[in-house]
RNA sequence: GGGGAGGUUCCCGAGUGGCCAAAGGGGGCAGACUGUAAAUCUGUUGGCUCAGCCUUCGAAGGUUCGAAUCCUUCUCUCCCCA
């Protein structure tokens, strides 16, 4: 089997392919260019959406070249696959805002520089709004829809679902246009191979046809399973929302608790898929004698590091460490924080207040449920009276107040003089 | 175009004049147990100046001492027929 394919297939990440056989040949004899399509439907992608780029990343370190298209273009429309419902339909703006975005977080796996390495490929990222913003519809029917048979659609299972809960023709639509989209990037960027979430097998199998029929060559698709957690939970959702990669949205010490939070049964899987870590390594911390806590530190380190770089992975790292290790003085960098003038606290804040300023209670009646549940600490002494009243005295040698939020959940308060 | 069914708190889903801040489940949060895991059990889950008050049941009006519940108009969704 081909060298890049074989690196998937360990990993885990393959679910389909086309035919793998011819694919695996014919990526031994030259370097591939392959495309994956991202939607821009929000400023920042979660860790659910990075299983595919992690692929790019490996295909793109054997020298195939990738393509990221982002859905410009389609992300108008919404594809149905999978969704219970229509989605939102963005305006132009917000794509464009989206994209850029989007193009720094990806950066942190996938390459998009102008490097000289002969051994990587050269990666470049495309927006389908240009081929299919201009689009004539009576042309787009003539030439691309006669191609396509409405009774074999009907029978895609993504399109089986959304029948029993209605479909609208806009929707319907999208097959065509991601089938369209391939074709153009088969035609302009030489692309042969489309990647994605298994989700996307019906809408990548009908570009194949669709470039088979216009253009009489062959073309692959590989797809990915989609990552779900043993407990049944959707990946990359956590208590506070879906785990963006955006640190404004996201801080990278909640990022590496989500990673280091994993279930046991998810470790070792999850280190295959979203680290860089040899398989020997890995196989390594594979072992019932030794502690799966020292496999989730490492996962969550290798994916901070990842994503957010060594330093801000170091410091979560630093303080995970001092928050739960056993003794040793805390060490607070890293943690989420508010900065909050002297005065404030010159005359005492309920302590309620002070919870509610901070991301650890949403509102202040939430704080005063956590309080009366005996759940929060201020410098690590329970507060069990809902009229607490922090004044300075709480203060340690520098001006911090580390709240704490149940069993894991800190904060820290900076006191400016 | 005709006919029918609906829009309820984060989600699903009860409720058809006062006992409704609204059953039940899911999810979340907290506590117990632990390994910063899972499973399990318990509590909690609109806001606030919290024994009280304020705002919510698609939107706006109306009836009533009192409306998520009744009436009117509007709006959106789904289904059947054309």
């Amino acid at each position: 089997m081909n060298a890049a394919l074989q690196v998937l297939q360990d990993r885990g990440f393959i679910k389909q392919c086309t035919h793998f056989e011819e694919l695996s040949d014919r990526m031994d004899k030259e370097k591939l260019t392959f495309y994956l399509g991202v939607d821009p439907t929000g400023k920042s992608i979660h860790i659910g959406h990075m299983v595919p780029f992690f692929a790019m990343h490996h295909l793109q370190e054997h020298g195939h070249n990738p393509i990221a298209l982002v859905g410009g273009g389609t992300s108008l429309i919404g594809d149905p696959s999978g969704k219970t419902e229509m989605r939102k339909m963005l305006t132009v703006e917000q794509i464009k805002e989206n994209s850029s975005a989007l193009k720094q977080q990806l950066g942190t796996v996938v390459d998009f520089s102008d490097h000289n390495d002969p051994g990587r490929g050269h990666a470049v990222m495309l927006n389908n709004y240009d081929w299919l913003g201009g689009l004539n519809y009576i042309e787009f029917l003539r030439d691309i829809g006669k191609h396509f048979s409405v009774n074999r659609m009907l029978t895609f299972e993504s399109y089986k679902q959304r029948l029993e809960r209605g479909l609208s023709f806009i929707e319907f639509n999208y097959q065509l246009l991601q089938s369209y989209d391939f074709l153009t990037l088969f035609r302009e960027h030489n692309a042969v191979l489309q990647i994605g979430g298994d989700d996307q097998w019906g809408n990548i199998v009908s570009g194949i046809e669709l470039i088979r029929k216009i253009e009489g060559s062959e073309s692959y698709g590989l797809t990915f399973s989609l990552i779900t957690r043993s407990d049944g939970q959707k990946m990359g959702k956590s208590e506070k929302g879906a785990v963006f990669l955006d640190p404004e949205l996201f801080s990278p010490y909640d990022f590496f608790q989500y990673w280091r939070n994993v279930n046991d049964e998810d470790v070792i899987r999850f280190m295959k898929l979203f680290t860089f870590l040899s398989l020997e390594e890995i196989g390594e911390y594979d072992d019932p004698k030794r502690n799966i806590n020292e496999a989730k530190e490492r996962l969550a380190y290798e994916q901070t590091k990842i994503i957010h770089g060594k330093e801000e992975a170091d410091k979560a790292l630093k303080a995970a460490k001092s928050m739960f290790g056993s003794a040793g003085k805390m060490s607070t960098e890293g943690i989420p924080s508010i900065t909050v003038p002297y005065s404030t606290l010159e005359m005492g804040i309920p302590a309620i207040e002070l919870f509610a300023m901070t991301d650890l209670c949403a509102t202040k009646s939430d704080a005063r449920r956590l309080i009366s549940q005996n759940g929060a600490s201020v410098q690590d002494k329970k507060i069990t009276d809902v009229k607490a009243v922090i004044d300075t005295s709480w203060l340690d040698q520098e001006n911090i107040l580390l709240l704490k939020a149940g069993k894991k959940r800190y904060f820290k308060v900076i006191v400016e003089q």
